[in-house]
RNA sequence: GGAGAGAUGGCAGAGCGGUCGAAUGCGGCGGUCUUGAAAACCGCAGGCCCGAAAGGGCCCGGGGGUUCGAAUCCCUCUCUCUCCGCCA
């Protein structure tokens, strides 16, 4: 959520930004300048009314002390008549802060100015690519590999669960295994420290780093617990620091973790289901910063550089978006995709997104740092994938196939 | 799952219903002393909100209540600890 001073400050900024991301309706902003107006009187008169009346109250312990009860009992009668205004006062107070924050909410984060401005994902910009995409010539999908070897099983996924829950199967087991070890390994040696987190969080973590309101539906719940399962390890890594004002020279702070991700994909249907593509539950490293807000973006095209550097590594030929700016998403404010090529679909596949949310987060996270004047500061987070394990093994197997059916991978997968 | 105890500032730990945002210790920061450090001594230090500021309001796990007045009393929720049971 944005910063309400900001947005009084920058209504014509924040209206720009809303609609760059392809929201037409601006009025939010003007609501909930409206509604801010009428909170701020609220609170003013309130606090202004307890004040007086609080003064009252010690007025009264003083005069009881003194054995004046005529006029303590004159003043008791008066404070209750204040406190009576005092409620209305406070519940309207309430009301209205409830129908801000409710705003506030909905008003998606503001795109960086190097954020391409555009509409649709055709308008999103390549900044990298890496690697030369194989051509189709005798490339299977990987359904058809792992079907021939069976080293993953989604009939007998379906069976036990439903679809989109396969099982993995010695070799392919192993495979994913191995994945998993390399990226964090390599994340490690790139300074994220590693981080084993629950795959169950509560609401206030779901709603810090904006899975509600808005986006529940994309998550299993285990209501009778009040959890959510995580659709990433986004959201307990972030909040590992929720509410604490971490120590100015600790940052950056970066952390890797393997979970697997759950995500109920409610409403996508059609052809890149197939397979890996979709899946689910799936496995995942991610990766998450915790950065002083000066050093945000820098810290964006390092994190960037940390997933790219995975995929070259396993020598897939990849390229990176940036996303412009209707295809960024409602928290972000710059965001770069990473697809790899997977030759036997002739498709790319995204397998990262590593973005920036400034404050958008942390604001209501209440994660801040101590600055160097000692007051207290929002972080800016960020978080990227790496990688998402599912497409990667995908784009291996049939990158690596070979003319003869058989897949020789790097050495150092085995 | 059963029984009991508890939740106060970074940590530990006080706090007869009235001047308590809160003692004290440790830790932290600044200083004196020292070649430097330690020790000792002196001093400074919580968070949030409104406000240009002055100033004001709120916060003693969350929520609600009693009262002129609640960290202190009542209700409720959550969490933690101890014991028992069960268990990877």
């Amino acid at each position: 959520m944005l910063d309400i001073h900001f947005i009084k400050e920058n209504p014509d900024a924040v209206k720009a930004g809303m609609r760059a991301k392809g929201e037409t309706d601006t009025t939010l902003v003007d609501q909930v300048l409206q509604v801010d107006e009428t909170w701020r009187r609220l609170k003013s008169e309130g606090d202004q009314l307890r004040a007086d009346a609080n003064a009252q109250a010690k007025d009264v312990g003083r005069l009881m002390g003194q054995g004046k009860k005529d006029e303590a009992q004159a003043l008791i009668a008066s404070t209750g008549v204040m406190k009576e205004r005092l409620k209305e006062l406070e519940a309207a107070a309430a009301e209205a802060e409830a129908r801000r924050t409710d705003l506030l909410l909905r008003i998606p984060n503001v795109p960086h100015p190097s954020a391409p401005v555009g509409a649709t994902p055709d308008e999103n910009v390549t900044v990298r690519t890496w690697g030369e995409p194989l051509p189709q010539e005798w490339r299977r999908p990987h359904w058809d590999i792992v079907a021939e070897y069976g080293w993953i099983d989604f009939e007998r996924g379906v069976k036990v669960t439903g679809a989109g829950f396969p099982f993995y199967v010695g070799f392919g087991a192993k495979l994913q295994r191995r994945l998993i070890q390399f990226f964090l390994d390599r994340a490690g040696e790139n300074g994220y420290v590693e981080l084993q987190a629950p795959y169950f969080v509560n609401e206030d973590s779901a709603r810090g780093t904006g899975q509600i309101p808005d986006k529940e539906d994309q998550m299993y719940e285990a209501p009778r617990d009040g959890f959510y399962a995580i659709p990433t390890a986004e959201v307990p890594v972030t909040n590992f620091h929720r509410d604490e004002i971490l120590d100015g020279k600790a940052l950056p702070i970066r952390y890797a973790a393997h979970t697997p991700c759950w995500r109920r994909e409610a409403g996508s249907y059609g052809k890149d289901v197939r397979g890996l593509n979709r899946l689910h539950q799936f496995d995942k490293v991610e990766l998450v910063k915790l950065v002083h807000p000066d050093t945000s973006y820098d810290e964006l095209e390092s994190l960037r550089r940390d997933a790219e550097g995975l995929l070259e590594a396993l020598g897939l030929p990849y390229r990176t978006l940036l996303m412009c700016t209707g295809d960024m998403g409602f928290t972000q404010t710059k965001k770069y995709d990473l697809e790899v090529w997977a030759p036997g679909q002739q498709r790319w596949l995204e397998v990262s997104s590593c973005s920036n949310f400034e404050t958008f987060q942390s604001r209501r996270m209440g994660i801040r740092f101590r600055g160097e004047d000692g007051k207290p500061r929002l972080v800016h987070t960020l978080n990227g994938s790496g990688l998402a394990l599912p497409r990667v093994m995908a784009a291996l197997l049939e990158t690596y196939q070979q003319p003869d059916g058989r897949v020789v991978l790097p050495d150092f997968l085995g």
